[in-house]
DNA sequence: CGGATTATATGACGATTATCATATCAACTG
DNA sequence: CAGTTGATATGATAATCGTCATATAATCCG
């Protein structure tokens, strides 16, 4: 069937947009290709029409994750001084919501045990997501005027993400709420952001 | 064919240890039984002789890489004042050399991201394995006479855990290495456990 | 209005998977 | 030495997967 034009790229920003779930919900294995057709009210068949491979599905759909991620972050804290900027962006991202939503959460954190076993073309989309935030959180880090920007932003991106991973990999709820809230508060401990001093800034 | 007495037990013990290894490098989903049973010079039909599922195997192996992990920890730091103890196991943790080698690394790093996606069997025997860990962190951090060892150790566990699993996820060796000397040089400092540091106390 | 175009559907292929029924065959038992 | 037992092998099944060749049918063009 023949539809308007556009129509095709309508549709394949729709799969996009599914896949981005999926692939944070099941893992770049476990999501599958007449899965994501099913999802958006078509048949398997038609998936080579808009994508050469799975591969090349899963990376267009992580390229587009974390440009949205970025843009949503932003967003977050529009208008914020430096300070609160980076204590509002560590409590959402530590934080219950986002543990309880990987599928419109950071693939950081819903796939980095996964990243060892993928080809390359999506290691690199990957690596190009994880520098682009390391890059990011450097300059919020001396925006706010944090020594040691340079090496303190890795630390503090590992530290979220292994947060937010490990309170999701954990079953018991008690236990995944202590691991979020313990980080979080460490974490904003550790860069002077705890809410008594961050009162003072205000 | 029928071997001597101890033989199916001596086999079933080299089946855990390879699937040890296998679950690691290639996740729970990841690795097949076929070739579990072939690593071990087997066809893939004895396996239900000596597992009563592919599930029940990984519970099993993850039980044995946790007991196993906990023994290395202590014989590394045995002797060790406390908080060289500590130091020690967050280099040893936080390593190129622990990086490198997910086969028979923490399997809270290589399976973190694959265990929202496991059944109930699986994830419990995972919480054990995590629950432990922060137990005796907690301990450790209290022997070295650091304050808030409640909820610091929580936080610590987090930290290593993403630190390794990050610098695993990425591709690029140098974006690789800075993470992994950032965030151990973070975790330690923030622990009052930076070389300088610890010399003062040696 | 009719034929070309093209987005999607149907259906199939081969590979891989967990699982299990059954066969084999060596060692122990008598 | 014969027969039973038990550990492993063979082979099959059904399910799932990515991929692709081909069919269909709706829209656009002339």
């Amino acid at each position: 069937m023949r539809y308007d034009g556009g129509h095709k790229q309508e549709t394949h920003e729709k799969l996009v947009k599914i896949a981005a779930r999926m692939l944070r919900e099941k893992g770049p294995d476990g999501f599958a290709v007449a899965e994501l057709m099913q999802e958006a009210g078509l048949t398997h068949g038609g998936f080579y029409a808009h994508f050469e491979s799975k591969e090349a599905c899963v990376a267009e759909a992580l390229r587009e994750i974390f440009a949205q991620l970025s843009q949503r972050v932003e967003r977050a804290i529009e208008g914020l001084p430096p300070r609160h900027a980076l204590a509002t962006i560590i409590d959402i991202y530590v934080s219950q919501r986002h543990r309880d939503n990987p599928a419109d959460g950071c693939p950081v954190t819903s796939l980095n045990s996964d990243m060892p076993r993928q080809p390359p073309a999506i290691r690199d989309t990957f690596d190009k997501g994880v520098k682009s935030m390391v890059a990011t959180m450097k300059k919020r880090l001396a925006a706010a005027h944090i020594d040691d920007a340079e090496s303190l932003a890795p630390a503090v991106l590992s530290a979220v993400v292994g947060a937010v991973a490990l309170s999701r990999a954990v079953n018991d709820k008690t236990l995944s709420d202590e691991l979020l809230v313990a980080a979080r508060n460490g974490i904003k401990a550790r860069l002077g952001l705890s809410d008594a001093t961050l009162e003072a800034y205000a």
